[in-house]
RNA sequence: GCCGGGGUAGGGUAGAGGUUAUCCUGUGGCCCUGUGGAGGCUACGAUCCGAGUUCGAUUCUCGGUCCCGGCCCCA
């Protein structure tokens, strides 16, 4: 009997995880330098965190489980929710704004397709403690340098919240749910016959299907026309100023109509081709999620980038370090072995560990694709140096171990 | 949860209701104990699972499962 890996997930081989964890520290070089600082929570929580967040509905979408102890737990579908629970947990008392990022797996149960797993990995940035627009703005920012460093093309959408929900006030809370999600949906002729249903104003609707359709930098004075001077608008100005300034590329919808409550004013999607049907790779924007967990009135902004999709379309190739092989007879296998252990503080090394004879070594070393081989013989402990060969054009020198690391780590 | 297309060695493939199921590649060993990539020999290695039809099923039928894509959902 054979056992297969769990459906949704994946096996990652040796060259898989060589470029993923080469990629992953791309975008952690990038995060770090803007002066985040990376966060570790559990791989499994308190179902209630997430209940408390999404609502009961997501269960279905959980890999939730009873512990031993009866308690009630899940396998983490992201990572907003944990890292506001530390926040609250322990970090309430620390220096604001308070910058910190991830990179962990996450779970969910659902149908798998492509760009969609059970076990996922997201990048992600939050924001704790600031609800300036100057906050939104590196967030943005962050996003977009991240996506530029690791070489994917995607078009930034930035909205804001606050609009439609100034438009929709005269709606109660549960046409306004329903309103925005047909409305992120695109969903246009289910909008209108919802809009008719509800006995909404003729104003409100021509006011509505005008925002949504509206696109590109510069709407917002139109936008002013149908809300008024509101001032989340000021504010939100500011973000975009402040976003022109650092360079980013951007287009304004309103339409980016996120359902959750929690979502309080600029939110922003990143959308790229080659993916499929999913073709968001980066979703954020500026919510209130702390003292739903039992803090305070704390303003956080943040993203999530889906690495799994960055992986897809990233151009990105890992440069692999050169690697020697050293090549042994068994009259000088265990010198060899004091001379690999030397040259590994430098290098990846391999030595024979099958017995095989020099031949074979050779021909091992050329199978795995090494670049040089280092020949241990008789000959060369006599002379003190070691034979360097170059797998690729089959020159050979004889050197020292000092002259090897050096030629080595310079080709 | 729903719809469509698939599943033959580690990877890629051919075939056929019936004797030992192809071929390529891979990996180990040998030819070959100080010079790899070629070649030869050799070993390893597969019909997704279950039920049904049949004298006989890997092939046909049904169910499951997994993979791929789409819908729904997307915190």
């Amino acid at each position: 009997m054979t056992v297969n890996r769990p459906r949704g997930t994946r096996d990652f081989l040796p060259a898989d995880t060589a470029r993923r964890s080469y990629v992953e520290n791309v975008m952690r070089n990038v995060v770090r330098n803007w002066g985040y600082s990376e966060i570790i929570t559990p791989t499994f929580e308190h179902l209630d965190l997430f209940t408390l967040k999404s609502g009961e509905g997501i269960i279905g979408e959980l890999y939730n489980f009873t512990d031993k102890g009866g308690r009630d737990m899940t396998l983490r579908p992201e990572l907003t929710a944990p890292v506001m629970r530390m926040y609250v947990n322990e970090l309430q008392s620390s220096p604001k704004p308070l910058k910190l990022f991830y990179f962990e797996n996450c779970f969910r149960y659902e149908r798998p397709q492509k760009g969609r797993f059970r076990e996922f990995w997201q990048f992600g940035v939050e924001l704790i403690g600031s609800g300036k627009p100057d906050s939104d703005a590196e967030v943005i920012a962050l996003a977009d340098a991240m996506l530029k460093a690791v070489g994917v093309k995607g078009e930034m959408k930035i909205g804001n919240l606050a609009v439609i929900r100034t438009l929709l006030k005269g709606l109660e809370p549960e046409i306004v749910s329903k309103v925005m999600r047909l409305v992120d949906k695109k969903e246009y002729a289910d909008l209108e016959a919802l809009l008719d249903e509800v006995g909404a104003e003729e104003q409100l609707k021509s006011d509505l299907f005008r925002l949504i359709k509206l696109e590109g930098r510069y709407i917002l004075p139109r936008v002013k026309e149908m809300v008024g001077n509101i001032p989340e608008l000021a504010g939100f100005e500011k973000t975009l100023k402040v976003l022109d300034a650092y360079g980013v590329d951007y287009s304004l919808d309103f339409g980016i109509a996120r359902g959750l409550d929690y979502y309080t004013g600029m939110v922003f999607e990143v959308y790229a081709e080659g993916l499929g049907a999913q073709k968001q790779v980066c979703g954020g924007g500026s919510y209130q999620l702390i003292q739903l967990f039992g803090g305070g009135d704390v303003p956080s902004t943040g993203f999530g980038i889906g690495f799994d999709r960055i992986m897809e379309i990233c151009p990105l190739e890992y440069p692999a370090p050169k690697t020697l092989v050293l090549i042994s007879k068994p009259e000088t296998h265990l010198e060899a072995i004091k001379i690999a252990a030397k040259l590994r503080k430098y290098l990846p090394v391999h030595l024979d560990l099958m017995e095989r004879n020099f031949k074979a070594q050779l021909s091992y070393a050329n199978t795995i694709n090494a670049d040089y081989a280092v020949i241990v013989g008789e000959k060369e402990l006599e002379a003190g140096k070691l034979t360097l060969r170059d797998m690729l054009s089959g020159e050979q020198e004889l050197l020292t171990q000092e002259e090897i690391i050096e030629k080595v780590s310079s080709s």
